[in-house]
DNA sequence: ACGAATATGTTCTGCCGCACAACTTAGCAT
DNA sequence: ATGCTAAGTTGTGCGGCAGAACATATTCGT
């Protein structure tokens, strides 16, 4: 009997692994919580004192990773515990987020602190292909050049409005970009080695993921998600996607194209889609059909939160296509909750706006129909991380190698490039 | 800064787990594929030889789960690599399919062999709660009569076509058995405490679980969705549910009740559906729809079989009629290719009949709108163990516990109950 | 103000799990 | 037969974590 792969994972674990995880582990808590007290982490880990001790050790002196302060502010009895901190100046990633209008980039260190941003904008006629790998480099390069003597550069990340493959961040489809099966990971992999030499890019190459992915990802670290494993983040960006994780982990698919939840089919009768298919949720709920709906031409300069600020303002025109919308949305959501139950559906974007306005209605139609079982238990919220949520993301895409394995990464790098 | 959970993993890992895991790899693998040699064990997990031996030493003396045995067949040079033979008979698990007219209870051996069956036909007026515990306990003991004298019983699993909790097999609402909110585990437990003295019952009581759930671990584990990581199982019985895998891991969502594909509302025009929605998949492509479709009224006897069978021998109106609901169907399953980007769409219980004769209107219609992209990939195909897969499910749910961790069940077991 | 209580860091020892090397064994090939 | 090959077997060593004993820093009680 032929057996082609029993299970994911099939490898057995060696002591070395044992170590590189619980490493691992302790980065990404002070990564993800901040400065944390030692007996903290002896307590949440369930490891030993001693062991503990030497972990952080391990990651203090042999990577300068984190370093150990003494607490200020003292409570209780008992020897005051030691406090790790990431050491935010040292290890830092860029982060990009391509936006149809703008790329902002950022560095972040260890930690998650944006050190710097810079926001180019991006004209109409500038979204071509070649001109995007090129602004993203410069603004690297700018970013790069703000880097302490001490600091390296230990990842990169993009979000981009599209369709990628997980594998290499070749772009498939980017509607709103105007690009179809361009190779922007490799582009800007070739673009960004001479900006970055001795960084992790000979390993990895820049990392390109899709926006709601990635913000997903980040409301899952910093945002209104922490502490959940069953979400679904919604990003509303001239079109519809989702980003999805599912027991603490993010849905990526075989290919790494899931949570296309804008093409998903909720009235075969509707409006074609760009997609070819008729309906699609981005077609009903999209910023363009709030725009239609309102009676504006998309493109006239009107955005959503107008449409929404003239329905609080009063207008009965702009109240009745956000309601015709949030009909939609509700559909839509409630398939969603159907097959996902999360605990949390997360309104990021424009579609932030549309819940400040219309939970109650998109609540209510939900409980119309469908199992209520599902339902019951779910929240919708808003991103808590405003627009930036997919910019953190990438941080967090360019952070996990590190994370994964701290030791591993840091003194290969410094063995490359000092 | 307050930080609730960071990490789905918090904990660190011991050396005891790290055997645990080794252990648990090992006999999943034997488990799974059946009789292997040391030497290919080796080098599937990348163990050292020595540890392997000590592995299955370990799984064979300690517990008696493996034995070693010379193999028959001999090929190519050096010395014959002992073959590691899971112990069928003597750690078995009940399974149980309960359906809307018949419970199939079967005893299921390590390594997936179905050693005994017995079928137990439902009346419609048997389909009462008290009823069906009942019968299960009364199936359930004939099974247990037949255990051999070395035979334990390490955990009983049970297929429901239920919205089912994941904690502890509370049955929401089970449309087809006329239940809603029952405790079905628990009276489970309950009725099965004297039949089995001394099993694991005790520990986690029966576990039940949504049918299509169950199918789709069958398939990954005995069918056609061997060595794939994600994957979207359909159950057509009456209604339609999806068991999704993805990752390699069965989505739970945050009650357990993920995957309620059924209603998903794809054509808000349409009927008026059990859950008080318009238009949910289920109405569109379930039995009932098919029937009513090509012109039977459901209950007259007529199987969705019985129409694909009149429409193979040429009848118009059959023809028709599912050709109108492989429109529905490819609408349904193009919105979960788009969402879970899977390898496989598999098609289980009258599902299967309609694949088999519409599979390339299906195609066809799923090509002419949607993201191209996340369907270049994926194939619909039938379920390879036909009506048999949420029993194989159930098995491999009853089996899950020992497989996590061998020795530490294994031996508690023996300590409780001889 | 001083010692007791408390909680934590530190050090050392021990156990456990795996790798590796050296040796042994079983079958195959010439 | 004899060597070749590939695997099992055995003993040693290393790495990783736990636990105990001790050291240390802070708070609390009187």
């Amino acid at each position: 009997m032929r057996f082609p792969r029993p299970h994911p994972n099939i490898s057995g674990i060696k002591q070395e692994e044992l170590r590189r995880h619980n490493l691992s582990l302790l980065l990404r808590y002070v990564h993800l919580a901040g400065p944390t007290q030692r007996a903290t982490l002896t307590a949440q880990t369930g490891l030993n004192r001693s062991t503990i001790g030497a972990l952080a050790a391990d990651l203090a002196s042999t990577a300068g990773l984190v370093r150990e302060e003494s607490p200020e502010v003292r409570s209780g009895a008992g020897r005051p515990s030691f406090v790790v901190v990431p050491e935010t100046e040292r290890y830092q990633v860029l982060a990009f987020d391509l936006r149809v209008d703008r790329i902002v980039g950022a560095r972040v260190g260890l930690g998650g602190t944006v050190l710097s941003r810079d926001v180019v904008p991006l004209l109409p006629d500038c979204r071509d292909f070649d001109e995007v790998v090129k602004l993203t480099a410069t603004t690297a390069r700018r970013l790069v050049d703000a880097l302490g003597p001490q600091a390296r550069c230990v990842g990169v990340g993009i979000a981009t409005p599209a369709v990628v493959r997980g594998s290499d961040g070749f772009v498939r489809f980017a509607p709103n970009l105007g690009w179809e099966e361009r190779p922007f990971g490799e582009a800007l992999g070739v673009a960004l080695a001479d900006v970055l030499p001795g960084s992790m890019l000979d390993d990895a190459g820049v990392l390109v993921a899709n926006d709601a992915d990635l913000g997903a990802l980040a409301e899952q670290a910093r945002g209104v998600a922490r502490g959940h494993d069953d979400i679904v983040y919604l990003s509303g960006n001239v079109g519809v996607g989702a980003g999805i994780i599912c027991g603490g982990r993010p849905l990526r698919g075989h290919g790494g194209y899931a949570g296309e939840a804008g093409h998903m089919v909720v009235n075969p009768a509707g409006q074609r889609c760009r997609c070819g298919a008729r309906g699609c949720w981005e077609t009903e709920v999209g910023t363009d059909a709030v725009l239609r709906a309102a009676g504006h031409e998309p493109g006239d300069g009107t955005t959503v939160q107008d449409i929404v600020a003239s329905a609080q303002a009063g207008s009965p025109r702009a109240r009745w296509a956000l309601d015709e919308v949030s009909r939609w949305l509700a559909v839509g959501v409630g398939n969603l909750v159907n097959l996902f139950n999360p605990e949390l559906v997360i309104f990021g974007g424009e579609l932030r706006d549309l819940l400040a306005l219309m939970e109650h209605d998109i609540v209510s139609r939900m409980g119309a129909g469908g199992l209520t079982v599902s339902r019951e238990h779910v929240a919708l919220v808003p991103s808590a991380l405003g627009g930036d949520s997919a910019l953190f993301g990438a941080a967090e895409l360019a952070f996990a190698r590190l994370l994964d394995d701290p030791l591993g990464v840091a003194t290969s790098l410094a063995a490359m490039g000092g």
